[in-house]
DNA sequence: AATGAATGAGTCTTCATTCAT
DNA sequence: GATGAATGAAGACTCATTCAT
């Protein structure tokens, strides 16, 4: 039986994730009820604690999920040897998966100013993957003279991570209007690279 | 310890918000212990209650301060005709206004994704001032054909604030490292205006 | 100033026990807010503690007025001799001066069952005056043969007081529908001498 | 500490029942303290949440047991076509629940003045079978010509049921001296038939 | 492995009381 | 004497966590 069981355990510890995310992602760490995500997910009010052996690990395994998926799936596309497509492609993937993880993502985003150090380091660590990603691609970018010079490469990436971040939350916000998931990848990157000037 | 003057009751309560700023900035809305925001304010802690009838109130009353004054400092200035010093303006007051209520500032970043649809409405109320300027702003510019003209000024003004508003959470997360506060408006309307490339 | 100031410090203590005596009577005593009683009877919260020395005093003072008043009533009045005639005049002074003070004699019947020992001894000596004097009346009758003897007449005063009282209730749970205060004495007094029966 | 048989869960009801009836008719509503509540019953301060989802639903839940089981019992007794004999069986039967349920009595007796409202009719819906009772015995009496009809059988049931409760007051506050709980029924029933006359 | 009853620390809120003005 | 700001004990209620079944 242990196969099955062991292949089992790992869904039910999916489905806790999930459920955990959203609750996380609504109400804040503080604010979500360890009970009620066990029972969201379709189980009983303890059955958490059989996963995760409290409410911090818990909140600890959904931002370790982190970026990674997004540097894979981008790693594993072809493309041509241009800036523009490379930062498109970046994004095109990270709103894939924003979409699938839509909980997970607004968790992220929410617990960026949390006050306590193991949070704040977990997140870090949580975009770390694709941090580098994007440092590494510009610093390319700026070592062929491509872009300005007069910022580094981090800030840059700050700068670039930033827009895509503040595009989840607009969408967020107004129920997905405007840019919509569809054109928001092209939009990011063109207000990053090109500006707003005409 | 009756009949302080109008001015003394005015005085605690600043006293008493900006302890509750720093707290909810730190733990959000629900982590945020009323008993201790009061304690640190100096008083004991029933004391939230003569000035504040509910958690709630009191939260609302630091959102409720908003953006007006960034607005009201930004005009009071008189600038040349040029769209890039009136952005730059703009950052400069609401960073001089961030440092001197960095905890309320940190208090609408860290709500933007609330799930209660009166936080997130006192959220949006408390930042129109600034979104409705900087709107102003870029359709005039629009119309000058100084700017793109394939995004709205709404979108492109999401664009500048998205990127003002990460570049404070850069910071806070950096401890200040960089940007720093005083190269930050600079920073911001050159990589709105002009984009990375070279 | 003496004279003047020793009058209105009487007045100002009625009016405070009249708005004590609506709230316990409303909400009991661990109900009744002190600084409401305050406002209601036109003053500053604190300003019971300069008549009161607590919550406890406040509520004895109440209880404390008693039945003497009703007893000084009917002893005043000119009555023929003649049990039925005396017990009615009781009836109708207690239920006059029930009229006078409503919120009063909620008190007494709602504390009727307090646990605490102070409080029932207050609601005891407060109705002391009228028991005895029933329990008097009810004796000389019995001893001239007119009522009957298979019971004492201590027991017999239960009988006719809890009548009275349980009419009181009947009335005020009804919204004064039935028995209406008028005939209240005549039905209460007939029903104790002659009973049910036809 | 989980699954436990649903007759466990009945018996933790009761004693939780029990315990706040003894609490609420000591302290009245506001003065009951609920985390004593579930600790006189043998539990931690919580677990009343368990099982009552408010103070208010608890105190509900005391005030609806009301005097369905003295109807119940008395309707089970073989009775001659006699009225004193039915009214006598009627105080018989609510002295033996009085006895068994003396809390939950004293409550009923407590809340009776209560403003609020619900407690209220709380308390009314909770005594109704027994008015509806004694009301359709007097009224069957009536129309027999047995018992006086300057009266409505309701106005004669307050009657009733108001020395009933004064009688067990009287009881109660004499730490049961006179009349003694044996005696009482006849007592009651013989005061309100007869009267006090000779 | 899942359940859910029990626990008890912790939090918001009320309010009797004090006392400076 | 009146006021009302400040205090802090107390209490209703929540919920992360434990553990017997």
């Amino acid at each position: 039986m242990a196969r099955i069981s062991k292949e089992a355990r790992v869904q039910v510890r999916l489905r806790l994730l999930a459920s955990a995310a959203q609750h996380f992602a609504e109400h804040g760490f503080k604010g979500a009820n360890i009970n009620q995500i066990s029972v969201d997910a379709g189980f009983a009010k303890g059955t958490v604690y059989n996963y995760f052996s409290s409410k911090e690990e818990l909140f600890s395994a959904i931002l370790a999920v982190g970026t990674e998926e997004t540097v894979r799936r981008y790693r594993a596309r072809d493309l041509p040897d241009n800036l523009r497509d490379h930062l498109q492609a970046i994004v095109e993937e990270d709103v894939a998966l924003v979409l699938e993880q839509e909980a997970m993502a607004k968790v992220f985003v929410r617990e960026l100013l949390s006050s306590s150090p193991t949070t704040r380091e977990l997140v870090h660590a949580g975009i770390a993957p694709l941090v580098v990603l994007v440092v590494e691609l510009l610093e390319g970018s700026q070592s062929r003279g491509e872009l300005r010079q007069d910022r580094s490469a981090t800030e840059l990436s700050t700068a670039f991570l930033g827009m895509i971040t503040m595009a989840y939350v607009q969408n967020w916000s107004s129920d997905g209007r405007r840019p919509t998931w569809e054109e928001l990848p092209a939009f990011v990157v063109s207000m990053f690279l090109d500006g707003a000037l005409a």
